[in-house]
This record gives C-alpha cells, structure tokens and sequence, in this order.
DNA sequence: TAGATTGTTAATCGATTAACAATC
DNA sequence: TAGATTGTTAATCGATTAACAATC
C-alpha cells in the first residue's frame, strides 16, 4: 500500500473539522452536512467535500456524513491511530504545556521520556513523565526504536537539539521553539514556528488601522 | 497611505529571510543574492526577488542585495519598527518561553504586563514582566490602548481568554495555545495552532514509511 | 416524487516558476 | 565589453470555487 502525497493545507485544515465534529458529537448532533461545517469554519464547502472525500469518508445525500464514522476516517487517514511512542526533549515550560494539551494523546503519540540539559530537572517526572539526562538519549531512540521527537527547548539551544537528534537516529522531528530549525535529508522536519504568524497578525494590523485612501 | 494586501506566504517567508541575513551579516558578509538566499532556503530564487521587491528593496545587478539596507526594508515592511506593547495572558511556561525568546523584541512587541488566572503567580515577575490578575485585565487594556494580546494558557482555557480578550477592546490576539480559537468580527486572530504541524508530520512519516508500490 | 446533499468534472483564481530585457 | 544578477512579464502549476449529474 502506497499513501498518496496529500496537499499540506488539507492535512490542516482535517484537525479543524475534527474538532467541530467533537464539539457537535457531545452536543448530541448524529450526522452532519459539509455545508454546516462550511458556515461554522468559513471554509468553501467543496472545499470541504474534497477534503473529506481524501480520507475515505462517505456521505449519503440529503443526511450528509455520519459524525462518529467521520472522525474515525479522519483519524485514520492522518494515522492518529498508529500509536506511536515519541521522546521529548526539554522538559521546561514548554514542554510541559504540550504533554497537558489533549492533541498529543489524540494523535496517538505517547511521550514514554523526556530529556533536558539541566540536571536540576533529571530525576523528575513531568506530567509522569521521567526526565533524563541528554547523555542516555541516543542510546534509548536505538534500543526502543523511537522515529519521533519533540523539541521544546529554549530557542538558543534548538538547533544543537536538532543535531542530537538527527545523529541519534531520529526520523521525524516537530519543532514546537520559537525558531526554526533544520536536519540533515532523511530527517523530516516540522517546525511550528509561531513567530511566523506573528509577522502576519502584526502586519495585518497595520493594514487595519492604516487610513484607507 | 494605503497598505496592500500581501500574500501570506510573503508575510511567512519574509522572516525566514531575516533570519539568514543576521547569520550571514554575523559571518562578516555584506552583500547577498537571491540565487544565494534560494541555495541556503530551497526556495525558487524568482519567489525570493518577488518576496524582496514587495518589502522596497532594491538590488543592484552583479552585486545584489546590501544585507543591512535588506535587513531594515523586512523590518519596516513588516512593521517590526512599530515598536507597540502588549499584554501577555498566561504567565505559565508558555508565557515564559515566548517572553524568553528573540522574536518578540524583534517584531517590536514589548511585552507590559502579564496576567494570570493563578493568585500564586500574581505579583511575581516573568523575565522582568509583573504578573496581575485578570480581574485588571480590562481596564488596563483600555487605558493603556493595547491593542495587541498574547494568549498563553493552557488549551482549556484558551477559548475563554479570547473572550476576555475580545470582551476588553484587543484587536489583535496571537493565539500560542494549543488549540485555535474564535473572535467576533472586528478582531483580528492569528493562531499559531502547532497541533496543525504535528498533524502534516504525523502523516509524512506514515507516507515515508509505507512500502512503495 | 421533490429537493437537499453528495461527489466529481470544469472553470477560475492565485501563487510559483520560466523567460527575458535592462543594467551595473 | 562580457557576464552576472536584477526586476518584470508570461507560462505553468496547484488549489479553490463553480457547475452539475447522481442519489438518497
């Protein structure tokens, strides 16, 4: 079975429905029509038909699609059931606000240990988690064959956990630092990087209060 | 003095930008081609002139860009010279990685004040930022005329600080949590939603993993 | 049946890339 | 001058939206 590469926006734009779908589940609503998420996400409904066509859902004309078999083809379709394990690097601040949100869990990753360059923090567990050393990373990513690690160190250190990582044998990184880092071919790379809709919303608001001509 | 409405993408890449201009202006260079940007970024060399020309710059042919005069049309373009405060909502670890990092100064953002829902953060400080209740939130933000909120709480709280937010006057709320959240009409939201990068990894490693065909 | 909603094919739109004349 | 590099106009590509036949 080959996966067909997937436009990058539809892979964003599935957790939006998700969520809605979520929040329509628990209001008790069954089934749901693209239109309806197209008004609640101001999102083209086609959009939203094709969107929802990749991932295998079918409707059924004049019900739309059922919700719970919905968000299980989206579940699928974007692997949140492959379970996987992930270590995470940098148990400060950061790190533990990203073991509390629920997208962890709900993408299948478990983070099974965390790591940090500050032995006032080895020793300690985060949100359950046992904090070690940097020096034990590369040796356990071998011996449990971890493809996934979260970076979530303070921005100065980011590329040199990076590096750890990729030389560690690391498959997937996700970026969660303020900046942007890179790995070497063979290494995939998702850097969140916030400040990137920084520049926007603060250029968007110079447009807004800029005197129209 | 009217502003155009620019590409998002623009707006995303501009700082990626910026970013290898300070390495490159750290590593003594002085001039820089858009052939040469394109090689370090793997960006087709066309886009970044058609990037560059939108921030006012001005190459010069055989030479390129002077990396300082490069550097200060971004920032103006960009509207980091603005130099604007902002409250930050959440003095947590988030709050104290995005306070932490370079960004921020940079995009000319001076963080004021912080408030947080927990009374045993209130009064302390966060990198220098006093902590305050929510309960000031409002009446600070409308005599202080901030128009700018970072939101920086955990996701379950995310949506009702929006509200606050919202309720208060802000009209720009850089959303850092982990979930996206909504705003009435007239308010500008920009999410960070790292979640959404996790989603594209997630399923990038599923495509680079399946046996090929 | 009538009509709402689906999924798909065609048209449009916008962003990226190619081609090229201008110029330092 | 010759050639590298610019900025722009035209061509291509991909994503979004419109149109519409199928169907519950």
């Amino acid at each position: 079975m080959t996966l067909d590469p997937i436009p990058e926006l539809t892979l964003r734009r599935l957790p939006q429905y998700y969520r809605l779908l979520k929040n329509l589940r628990a209001a008790g609503q069954e089934t749901v029509s693209a239109s309806q998420l197209a008004e609640h996400l101001d999102i083209h409904p086609t959009q939203i038909r094709k969107d929802l066509a990749s991932t295998g859902s079918q409707g059924r004309p004049k019900v739309g699609h059922r919700i719970p078999e919905l968000m299980g083809s989206i579940e699928r379709f974007l692997h949140w059931d492959n379970r996987s394990e992930a270590f995470l690097v940098g148990a400060g601040g950061m790190g533990a606000a990203v073991l509390e949100a629920a997208g962890l869990d709900r993408a299948g990753i478990r983070v099974v240990a965390a790591f940090d360059a500050n032995p006032m923090r080895v020793g300690k567990k985060l949100q359950g988690v046992p904090v070690m050393p940097y020096e034990k990373f590369e040796d356990l990513v071998r011996r449990m064959h971890v493809a996934i690690a979260i970076l979530a160190v303070p921005e100065d250190e980011a590329q040199e956990a990076a590096d750890l990582m990729a030389r560690s044998g690391i498959q997937a990184i996700w970026n969660l630092s303020m900046t942007p880092v890179t790995a070497p071919t063979g290494v995939l790379v998702q850097n969140a990087d916030p400040f990137a809709s920084l520049s926007v919303l603060v250029r968007k608001l110079a447009e807004s209060q800029a005197p129209k001509a």
